[in-house]
RNA sequence: GGAAGAUUAGCUCAGCUGGGAGAGCAUCUGCCUUACAAGCAGAGGGUCAUAGGUUCGAGCCCUAUAUCUUCCACCA
């Protein structure tokens, strides 16, 4: 091995050697049980960001880890076609040819789209490639693959066919930049300063006026009622007569409804059905008549006189100047209010009635509410359970139509000559019903939800049952961001129970933001990010992978900062420089296994160690705590592993016991490098395939399990521990350098045995040239500072002045341990309600201090 | 407006069903000890946000308050 770590050299072939061993590849196989995911699909045209990099990392530590435990383990990736974005970027980009998709045509469109995604599609794939995924690429798949077009065209006739499809005229989200009807998901409010107008609109054959206050002043030609709450004394005379809508001149009713809040503003409400989520429902009450107001690019149309034709912007500008000039505005005053935009372009969107399909959505929900409540499906982190039950059981109709040109075209067929409407898996060639040929397929196209819902049956080959569905489905986990649950997750839920009949996935693992240094969140427009590509050019994707978990939990937002990157290179050179030290240890030795030796005290303590570290470990992975399953196993390497067993070790390998030694040192860390895999596959498999005894490849090695502990043995080698760091302690006190050695004088009240067969691991440890055993205490040096523990004494040749100090201190603190243990055992309460175990520890720690404390006070009578 | 989470050492975070406050970084001291100075050894540093309550016992449970973050709703 080289003898400094440098990732470059090795990583990237022993990827390629991975795939092409195939050892990501899972096939059905009924001898072994499955373990599944399917990965998020990534934006086909996005590039690797952090957030891909800590997501896509958790997926593939949690599957490399079953991999080793013996399961079939399949990993399936691919991407999204995600419409709206990849649409807007190819108008971009037509329009700086000075083209439009209208100009061009859907087919060439389509041609275009195609051209699009064949360019950016690899890009994703080879970066997540170099982050070292082990995923099934033989399975890789797109939501405009083949399969899932087919999986959309069966579900959207099945549906169909259930009556659960329909169209309607309805409010919608219209993005007017997007020129489509976008979901409320995909809807961000932010605040906006805006003004409050209030007109006064002059109640018909009276000389009043009604006074009421808008956001929207342009919106009042489409205004077809005023509305007062029905309890509200101050109109109640009022309701059933009209009001003159200014500008237009037109009467209209004053209607009572509950929706209107009487404090606020004047407790009066224009209402527009066609252009407010609300008034539109107020309007459906009423039977009012719903005046369409806007053209698709969000301008007025021909519904709007003379302002036909300006702009949302220019209209309102022009409409309020002209209700000043008619008197109609009493006054404007400054207000922020909240204001949809779309998530995608960031224009302001417009709420406006249009013709849509829709999914009924209220059989579909029940089975998915239920199967959470019963946690069949499992939110890990139950916080996110409520909110999906919540957002669930208030869940409306679905629109599934948008009005682009990519993405799943909706396969409904109208007949031109009898207005026949067909629905099936195959394209129609001739009306059914009259025979026509004259068919044309509905323009819009699917929301992109409506196949990523379908993602884990599609991509296991859904609606075919397929060996491959029956065998991986459900999937065991599902890693994903917060932001989709509602989106994305609920309808992968109640897809997979309509369609299949079963659950998607068992747990759920929601992912926390990967923020910068000072907890901001990484964008592209502030340019706070830190690119993964750039970390991985400098320190090696271990590296990267390593410090994304360092000592996080993966379910709440985690820091990512230089510094980080630093402290995990660190390690990773620690493994690479302990595993060098061990390498050279074994080299031209025969290595045995730890059950054909006889094993010292040091290799029993490092074993039952590694024991227990495994066991936590599991229960870690367990609970999907990986992050801190990653800090207890760096910090199990670098402080048991190398600064004690190595430094143990290297009184060990000298004379001819040397045999133990090296068996352990290869067993306890094969086992580290296997538990570390899932986080840093390659340096562990670089070091693992130099090691005598190994398998083929790490990836495919088995993973850790308990073996035989010696817990007494254990015991007695931490109290050797403890007496080398009381000495280096003690050295340190007295300001010694650790490059001068000593001479300490050793007295046993028990345990001489344990001591003499450690004192070569003593004396280098803490620094001594010598260390002898004398058999009676009377025989330890006079004026000499001495150590006093459990079972023996040590004196060292330093300067005793001040030893009474420490001797006191060291007296009071014991003394405060008696007295609390005193005081908790004499405490009735306690006695009779705390656990026994406790009460036992607690017994065993007074008997242990009081017999310390005598040795103590003996100490003390000589100063 | 509704909900959830957070608040522990100078910084980043752990702390399991309540049973003596932890780690890493930073700081200070000493060391090139034959794997590693990207290292080794040692030390200092905390009213666990505030105020109450439950309990033999509270960082942990309950109730308020404050500050921060996120999600949901979208009142003209």
């Amino acid at each position: 091995m080289e003898k400094t770590y440098n990732p470059h050299e090795f990583e990237s072939d022993i990827y390629k050697t991975w795939l092409e061993k195939k050892y990501f590849h899972a096939d059905v196989d009924k001898s072994k049980k499955p373990y599944s995911i399917i990965m998020p699909p990534p934006n086909v045209t996005s590039n690797l960001h952090m957030g891909h990099a800590f997501q896509q990392t958790i997926q593939d530590i949690i599957i490399r880890r079953k991999r080793m435990q013996g399961f079939n383990a399949m990993w399936l990736p691919g991407t999204d076609h995600a419409a709206i974005s990849t649409e807007s970027m190819i108008v971009k980009k037509l329009a700086k040819e000075g083209l439009s998709k209208e100009k061009l045509g859907r087919e060439a469109f389509s041609k275009e789209v195609d051209a699009w995604y064949k360019q950016y599609k690899g890009t994703i794939i080879d970066q997540f490639k170099s982050m070292g995924f082990s995923c099934d690429w033989d399975r890789l798949a797109f939501t405009m693959d083949e399969q899932n077009c087919k999986a959309v065209r069966h579900v959207f006739v099945h549906l169909y066919k259930k009556g659960w499809i329909y169209k309607a005229n309805r409010i919608v989200n219209w993005c007017p930049h997007c020129k489509s009807s976008i979901s409320d998901a995909e809807v961000e409010f932010k605040e906006v300063p805006s003004s409050f107008w209030h007109l006064r609109y002059k109640i018909e054959g009276t000389n009043d006026y009604l006074e009421l206050a808008t956001t929207r002043p342009e919106t009042l030609l489409g205004d077809t009622a005023v509305a007062v709450n029905p309890k509200d004394k101050r109109y109640k005379h009022l309701v059933g007569k009209n009001v003159i809508l200014p500008l237009v001149n037109k009467a209209i009713p004053i209607i009572a409804d509950e929706y209107v809040e009487m404090d606020f503003g004047t407790g009066v409400v224009k209402i527009t059905p066609a252009h407010d989520p609300n008034d539109f429902k107020v309007g459906q009450r009423h039977n009012l008549p719903v005046i369409n107001l806007l053209n698709a690019d969000g301008s007025l149309n021909e519904n709007c006189g003379k302002y036909a034709g300006l702009s949302r912007e220019e209209a309102r500008v022009k409409i309020v100047e002209d209700l000043e000039n008619e008197g109609v505005l009493v006054k404007i005053e400054p207000y922020t209010h909240n204001v949809g935009h779309c998530e995608r372009c960031k224009t302001i969107i417009e709420p406006l009635v249009s013709n849509q399909w829709w999914v009924r959505v209220k059989e579909l929900r029940e089975p998915a509410i239920k199967v959470v409540e019963e946690d069949k499906v499992h939110f890990v982190d139950e916080q996110y359970k409520k909110s999906y039950l919540h957002w669930m059981r208030n869940l409306e109709d679905w629109c599934i139509s948008r009005q682009l040109w990519t993405g799943h075209q909706i396969p409904v067929f109208n007949c031109r000559d009898c207005g026949e409407v067909i629905v099936e898996m195959e394209d129609p060639t001739v009306c059914p019903k009259c025979g026509s040929k004259h068919l044309v397929q509905e323009t819009d196209t699917l929301d992109t939800w409506f196949s990523s819902a379908l993602w884990p049956l599609s991509t296991l080959g859904f609606p075919d049952k397929t060996p491959d569905i029956e065998y991986f489905y459900p999937t065991n986990v599902l890693v994903t961001a917060r932001e989709i649950i509602n989106l994305w997750v609920a309808r992968m839920i109640f897809s997979g129970l309509e369609y299949y009949g079963d659950i998607p996935f068992h747990d759920i693992v929601i992912n926390g933001i990967v923020k910068d240094a000072h907890g901001k969140k990484m964008s592209k427009t502030l340019g706070n990010g830190t690119d993964p590509r750039d970390v991985i050019k400098n320190f090696g994707v271990d590296t990267l992978r390593f410090s994304l978990f360092d000592g996080i939990s993966i379910g709440s937002d985690s820091r990512f900062s230089e510094k980080k990157v630093e402290l995990s290179r660190n390690f990773l050179n620690k493994v690479w420089n302990a595993s060098r030290y061990c390498l050279m240890q074994l080299e031209g030795k025969t290595v045995k296994k730890i059950s054909e030796v006889k094993l010292n005290l040091a290799d029993k303590w490092i074993i039952t160690e590694l024991n227990n570290l495994i066991e936590s470990v599991d229960k870690k992975f367990e609970k999907y705590d990986i992050g801190m399953a990653e800090s207890e196993l760096s910090d199990f390497f670098w402080t048991k592993f190398c600064d004690w067993y190595v430094e143990l070790s290297k009184t060990d390998m000298q004379g001819d016991n040397s045999e133990s030694t090296v068996a352990t040192l290869n067993h306890v860390l094969t086992a580290l490098l296997k538990l570390l895999h899932p986080f840093i596959p390659f340096i562990t498999e670089k070091i693992y395939m130099e090691l005598p005894m190994h398998e083929e490849s790490i990836v495919i090695s088995s993973w850790p399990v308990a073996g035989e502990s010696f817990n007494k043995e254990s015991e007695d080698m931490k109290e050797v521990i403890a007496l080398i760091k009381g000495i280096r302690n003690a050295r340190a006190e007295k300001n010694l350098p650790d490059n001068k050695k000593i001479k300490a004088v050793i007295f046993c009240y028990d345990k001489e045995s344990l001591f003499k067969g450690c004192s070569e691991a003593i004396k280098k440890l803490s620094i001594l040239s010598e260390l002898e055993f004398v058999q009676e205490e009377k025989a330890l040096p006079e004026n000499s500072v001495v150590l006093t523990f459990s079972n023996c004494k040590v004196a060292l040749p330093l300067d005793s002045k001040e030893e009474k100090d420490r001797l006191l201190k060291e007296i009071d603190k014991v003394k405060f341990e008696i007295a609390r243990s005193s005081k908790m055992l004499s405490n009735e309460g306690f006695v009779a309600k705390a656990p026994k175990a406790l009460i036992e520890n607690e017994n065993s720690k007074l008997e242990k201090n009081k017999a310390l404390l005598e040795k103590l006070e003996a100490d003390l009578k000589k100063f």
